[in-house]
DNA sequence: AAACGACGTTTCAAATAATGAAACACTTGT
DNA sequence: ACAAGTGTTTCATTATTTGAAACGTCGTTT
């Protein structure tokens, strides 16, 4: 049978603890917050500290995510082909469009941002490559939704949790239905602060030379910088870019990354 | 006494082997490279497969770094105030200065690459942030040295491999002390094809408020278009960039990320 | 000053999980 | 059909992880 190691298990464990939320965890708030030991947390801790993994300062005595990630994470980059080649478009779009552009993939029901590039204007969204972001209230979640195959859509929608965010976010599940047939057919997904007052953003599919839906590019800018009549033309561009990586990664599919 | 997780290091220590040079193993060669027993090196790698840290292969069953660190890697990023900081700068200097421009730490006797902004140009370095370069014949580690403490620089000194990697690469501790005493007395180190053919490097020191070397920042281009006349003024352009970098961080020391 | 509380750290016997040689299952090339 | 190469599972042995309690240290309160 299929015996894992649980030790490894758990110091994974605690790593996702330390979050963008949370960023830095004390040996007896870790304890509590997952009902472990303390001892076991604490040489859990001070293990993955030895390794780089994790960094105490020395003031607070409070642990942090250490260089030792920072470098693998790197490292896995470049082993993504898909990063690789999207980025040199993202640039493009980005100065077409100029608002910061966003590449998603679907991730464990989440948005998975796998790259950015942030727009040349001094007011601009600051995301994080890395994170998660919902489906409901996100344009690149609406797309990765949309175009997912009938079964599987249904699936991921039956499973989801509307929560709201702000006075626009959708909350029902019969909403949010109607808006994904009304995204395929119309190829593009809009965000009108929905997740953040504000924000709004515009996404378009990334498909491959098979058709199968790849990732969901998206630019997101301040609201009073949007302009109603020209969202042809970000969409355009958008769609331009979602041509240019598609012809790029050819025959590339998440199950090679994923 | 402190008593280390033993699985929890021997995960990591498996972790390290997948590299840029050797990006995927199997379960015997890895066993065999590591010494250990196949089975414990099969469990530890089918548990980070669980965990999405590592991603096995389906045609071949060779295991590659997976997305978990990936995402683990880009929130050690955020935190990481450094480069929160520099990165604008770096764009910068970029702009200006139409090479790929480097921000590079001394971790472990190496350079540690912690931020990067590619050329605009078509022909340009493609360097991997997350990565370590020699110090002895690039212009970063010789920044890097050069500005170190008198007696942390003998012993740094004292400890390196000059491995040689070109005709031009110094090996000889004698010459490359003269060569630290130069850069320190002119503030900028070059590197002539010393670790690459066809590459050139040139990189000014990085400190805080305090003047403690914080990084070293550098322009690296095909050596063709590199202009001997115009050295001065891709130091002035860099010069600039590091002194913007100073007065950003302010107090900033190394002892908070590292 | 002394007592308190909150924190990280260490101890040691008991409980548990990791180990490794061998057998198994499967694929690939001869 | 065979051989040689994979990854995978087994199970008794071995070594490690575990957790309650005690300890040391810091800052605050009595």
């Amino acid at each position: 049978m299929r015996t894992l190691n649980h030790s490894v298990i758990k110091a994974f464990d605690l790593l996702d603890h330390f979050t963008q939320h949370h960023p830095t965890w004390g040996v007896r708030e870790l304890a509590q917050h997952t009902g472990q030991n303390k001892s076991t947390i604490y040489r859990l801790l001070a293990t993955l500290e030895s390794l780089g993994v994790l960094r105490k300062e020395i003031q607070t005595d409070r642990y942090t995510l250490g260089l030792k990630l920072f470098e693998l994470g790197h490292r896995v980059q470049l082993q993504q082909s898909l990063v690789h080649q999207t980025h040199p478009v993202l640039q493009r779009v980005a100065a077409n469009i100029s608002e910061t552009v966003h590449l998603g993939v679907l991730r464990s029901a989440k948005v998975f941002m796998v790259d950015k590039v942030e727009s040349p204007m001094g007011l601009k969204l600051s995301s994080t490559v890395g994170s998660y972001s919902p489906v409901h209230c996100t344009s690149l979640g609406k797309i990765l939704l949309a175009f997912q195959p009938q079964d599987r859509r249904r699936q991921l929608i039956s499973d989801l949790d509307l929560r709201s965010y702000t006075a626009n976010t959708i909350t029902r599940k019969r909403l949010l239905q109607a808006q994904l047939n009304e995204v395929r057919t119309q190829s593009y997904a809009l965000d009108r602060e929905e997740l953040e007052l504000g924000l709004i953003c515009v996404a378009v599919p990334v498909f491959n030379q098979q058709r199968e839906l790849i990732a969901a590019l998206s630019a997101a800018g301040p609201a009073n910088r949007f302009r109603e009549n020209a969202l042809g033309e970000y969409v355009g561009i958008l769609q331009q870019g979602a041509s240019a990586i598609q012809s790029r990664i050819g025959s590339f599919s998440l199950k090679t990354i994923m």
